[in-house]
DNA sequence: TGGCTATTTGGCCATAATGCCAAACAGGTC
DNA sequence: GACCTGTTTGGCATTATGGCCAAATAGCCA
């Protein structure tokens, strides 16, 4: 039953990973908008320029971001845009979540 | 710029790294049939039990599933069933990949 | 070449995730 | 109560992740 899928499953997960981190999914988002350089990234999030380009070596090694290096500059950019389209599901876990917690605090 | 969405963020992302499992991945879909107690999906995994039950857990915490204990055994079942859908998009990455790999092989 | 900017890589440390075993806990039956 | 089944929790070793700094690399320009 598992394990005759595991191979594709290691797949999903493994995409699903790099999508799993704040920053990164930052990271997708500005990207809908556009390519970015990573300089330009790493001054919206604010962390250390080497932080910002290991993560998006963990998006570039998932395939769901590509480089494309111009002059000494690298810009990224989505390779699947639909993974945007996620986020409503994922809107809907935390608001299902949002009711629960409310219902504990609202006596019945 | 990002600061503003961290919180957003973060809850989405809790959401992605609870999904970012092979197991849990294989759990999604055997619920997407229907529930399942935790002694028949720790069979189809094949791992130890309470591996199984902290892989349970840890989707339990993210919200996307639910348990009911009956007898003495629970019963999980998904909360947000939309969660399946997107593993279309997650296809299309890995069709990517897939391309640009073949494309590597094949002289042009 | 040297100097400047942009990016990546390596090293290191702190923290978190994974998986097993063993123990605890809960429900049911006798 | 004792006993069996099903599930969760605690502990522990192993491994992976995240972040920074420092160093290496690459491109541009004088």
């Amino acid at each position: 039953m598992y394990h005759k899928r595991k191979t594709i499953l290691d797949a999903r997960a493994k995409v699903l990973k790099a999508m799993a981190h704040p920053s990164r999914l930052f990271i997708l988002e500005e990207l809908e908008q556009g390519e970015r350089c990573v300089c330009d990234l790493t001054e919206m999030i604010g962390a250390d320029v080497s932080t910002v380009s290991k993560h998006l070596s963990v998006l570039k090694q998932a395939g769901i971001v590509i480089d494309d290096k111009r002059g000494n500059q690298v810009f990224y950019q989505l390779r699947v845009p639909c993974i945007l389209n996620f986020f409503d599901c994922v809107e809907s876990v935390l608001s299902e979540q949002a009711k629960a917690q409310a219902s504990c605090l609202t006596p019945s």
